[in-house]
Parts: C-alpha cells; sequence; structure tokens
DNA sequence: AACAGCCCCTGGGTGC
DNA sequence: TGCACCCAGGGGCTGT
C-alpha cells in the first residue's frame, strides 16, 4: 500500500507518541527481518527512540545509545499504530515494540510483505534511493537532464526507487495524468516542457496526499482522505474528470496503469 | 540498461 | 458452501 504520502502521514501521526520513548519489549512471530530475530530482541530493549523520520517509502527510527538505526518498510499491505496492550487483538501484528509508557509499537501486517531493519549504517539501505521528490535536490532540471538519458517508458522509470524515492503504482498514475502525458512515452523523449509538467505533477500530487492523510483503499491503511480525489488510479471505464473520455487500463511493468487516452499524449 | 518472469505472502471479490 | 481464479498499494532476484 503505502507509498510516499501515507509513510509520511504515519511518521507524524506516530512521531509525537513515539520519539522519547525507551523500548522495554519486542514479541516477533516473523523471521524475515534484519537482523534475526534472536539478535532483535537482544538489541532493541532498552534503547531510546530519539528521532522519527521518513526517506522514501521507509520509516526511519534514530535510537540511542550506540547510534543504531531502525528502518521500517511497510510493503503493500503493512501498518503501524499504537495501542495499550490488551486493546483491539490484531492477529496480523507480528512484530510488537513495548515502550516505557505502557503502550505498544504494532507494525501489522497481513501480507508480511514488509520489513524492518536494525542497522549501524542506514546508509546500507538508505544509500540506494533516488533523491526525495518534495526536496530540492529534485529540480525541474535535474529531472530534464536524467530523463533525456534514458528511453525506459516515463512510468516504470518513476517508480523506480533509485530513480526517485516514494513513488509507487497510484502517485505515478496520477502524477502523469496531472501532467498530461502517456505512461508508455520513452523518458527521452520528453521535451523540456514536458519533464518540467512531470516534475509539477509529481510533486502536486504528492504534496495533496499528503494534505489529505494519504489514500486509504479497502481496509489496508484507515484514514486518509486521498482516495476521494484520484483521478485515474482505480477509475477504469469512468469518464476522465478533465475531459469526459473513458479511463484506460493496460499493464506496464507487470503493474495496472490507468490513463486518458485523450489527455495525456 | 531494461525487461520479463518468478518469488515472497494473504485476503477479498467474483463467477461457477 | 465450496472452490478455482483473479486481483492487490512493494520489491528482490535471475536470466536474457
Amino acid at each position: 500500500m503505502p507509498e510516499l504520502p501515507e509513510v509520511e502521514t504515519t511518521v507524524r501521526r506516530l512521531r509525537p507518541e513515539i520519539v522519547g520513548r525507551t523500548i522495554t519489549g519486542v514479541r516477533l512471530d516473523w523471521s524475515r527481518h534484519t537482523p534475526t530475530p534472536a539478535e532483535l530482541r537482544s538489541l532493541l530493549p532498552g534503547r531510546t527512540v530519539v528521532g522519527m523520520a521518513r526517506r522514501g517509502k521507509y520509516l526511519v527510527l534514530d535510537l540511542e545509545p550506540a547510534g543504531r538505526t531502525l528502518l521500517i518498510h511497510l510493503g503493500m499491505s503493512g501498518r503501524l499504530l499504537t495501542a495499550a496492550p490488551d486493546a483491539d487483538p490484531d492477529k496480523y501484528a507480528h512484530t510488537v515494540l513495548s515502550m516505557d509508557n505502557g503502550r505498544q509499537l504494532r507494525f501489522s501486517d497481513a501480507r508480511k510483505f514488509g520489513r524492518l531493519y536494525l542497522l549501524a549504517d542506514p546508509r546500507t539501505v538508505l544509500g540506494r534511493l533516488g533523491p526525495e521528490p518534495l526536496s530540492d535536490a529534485f529540480s525541474a532540471g535535474w529531472l530534464t537532464e536524467q530523463l533525456a538519458r534514458r528511453r525506459r517508458a516515463i512510468k516504470p522509470l518513476i517508480m523506480e526507487q533509485s530513480f526517485i524515492a516514494g513513488i509507487g503504482n497510484i502517485y505515478a498514475d496520477e502524477a502523469l495524468h496531472r501532467a498530461g502525458l502517456e505512461p508508455r512515452r520513452p523518458a527521452n523523449s520528453l521535451a523540456p516542457a514536458e519533464a518540467d509538467a512531470l516534475h509539477g505533477g509529481i510533486q502536486a500530487v504528492l504534496a495533496e496526499a499528503i494534505e489529505h492523510g494519504g489514500t486509504s483503499l479497502d481496509w489496508v491503511y484507515p484514514g486518509g482522505k486521498m482516495q476521494m480525489r484520484l483521478r485515474v488510479y482505480g477509475r477504469t471505464g469512468r469518464p476522465c474528470l478533465a475531459c469526459g473520455s473513458s479511463i484506460e487500463r493496460i499493464v506496464l511493468g507487470q503493474r495496472s496503469t490507468h490513463f486518458c487516452p485523450c489527455c495525456q499524449r
């Protein structure tokens, strides 16, 4: 599920309660984390969360002492929430950290694609990511230059985390509609004005999604309102809000792709 | 560099 | 009710 806006919303919601808390216990029913469950049980208790941020689709928790960093990637169905130990039993919460305020930080993930990493140097994971799309490093000039060097289809390219960090299937489709670009266009076929439009579309849709608390689809990510503002994602066969044409669905890079054949060229 | 195919997992919806 | 099948917001790996 979670793309940049949903992770950002999660960080903003949890930060006030998590920062300053010391981890007192760990329960793990899932072994595909890094390092092993035994090491996590040994290394996490006693450490205090001194900072909480987002990089791409990763939640980044800085821990003291010893400068360890906890990275959490929510995968497709992961959620991070706090709860009282006896509240709302959650059979998908396979990773639970107890905190010194008596509450739990629960990593709930029905599909188990999410991952947690406790690292001495977070750059081993985060170093592979491209620029943050809402930072100065992601400028229209930079994007124009990069696009000229690639001939790959534009949609799978902007979803490549090493190219730009944080964009997933929903916001790729939405950014391309806002930019008026057909998802299969080769990156190096974009004129500078089109690259500018793509840059603007990416920043606008991500900012709008953060403002509205992210996209809630099905039961996966609660609380967001952005799903009511999506213009193409999940709207196959329905009229384009700009021109009335029927939204098309194709498969591109093995992901469903929605676009308006009239507005996006 | 790019792409297809496969894998990791589970749940929900649909059609028979 | 059961069952087969398709779909899903993520990404890593491999072979071409």
